[in-house]
DNA sequence: ATAAAAAGTACGCGTAATGCGTAAAATGGT
DNA sequence: ACCATTTTACGCATTACGCGTACTTTTTAT
């Protein structure tokens, strides 16, 4: 159990792990043995994690892929991130991709945003 | 953070702690240690606790309320068509994609596919 | 281009707390 | 009352958490 979509979660929102270690209240080494892997957090890190992030302790620990959090009134949104499905199978005009286009393709926005992020 | 809803999750299968705690694979002490609140379960054992009960971390965390598990190898999609998901949020490394980066990300699939019917 | 600042990575250490076995208290059935 | 099972509690060895700190890499500013 390796955690590794803690390091997303946090990029995603563009901190770094010293704000993130802030806002979490715990030391900038704490957190990032965290994303390392090389800790894990205590039940109560993990809860306050999942908070800041907005997600849900399962999506953190990998039980489930959809990084919602679960909401008591019950919700139909979705928000499904490419990088973890990969038991998913996504199709275009009806014919699925396979592994490597959606790599490919996450490859390419990553290589675009990088790019957008360079010139201003 | 006291877990006590571990007690009322075994009562409520009518199971007990050593029997619980074999099927957790995990020393009866240990298991009772969680539900008294003198111990606390590794991440691991949360999970497997979670499985145990088909629950969530969550719940058995006390973030949610209600007991079902967040299920999402969603029956319905097992198949998700690209060009359909206006709806859907798609995320990549965290960052929602715009419905233009989905668009350029089809048109790609799609000339990709009309060279490779070409080459053959 | 260079320096300064920030971000990310890794190590060592003190202390806290896990997980286990064992055993005592409590509960339940006959 | 007795025995079997369940539940609770204790002691101990080991693990590893959380922190500071130092080092490397990357980014920003001059």
């Amino acid at each position: 159990m390796i955690l590794t979509r803690l390091t997303t979660l946090r990029k995603g929102k563009k901190w770094s792990l010293q704000y993130t270690a802030d806002r979490l209240g715990i030391a900038k080494s704490t957190y990032a043995g965290y994303e390392s892997g090389h800790r894990r957090p205590s039940l109560e890190a993990l809860a306050l994690i999942a908070d800041l992030f907005d997600t849900s302790t399962d999506y953190i620990l990998g039980r489930v892929d959809h990084q919602d959090p679960q909401l008591d009134e019950d919700s139909s949104v979705t928000c499904m991130e490419l990088t973890d499905l990969s038991a998913l199978n996504l199709s275009v005009d009806g014919l699925s991709l396979s592994k490597e286009e959606l790599q490919q393709f996450i490859a390419f926005i990553r290589a675009k945003r990088q790019l957008e992020d360079k010139s201003t």
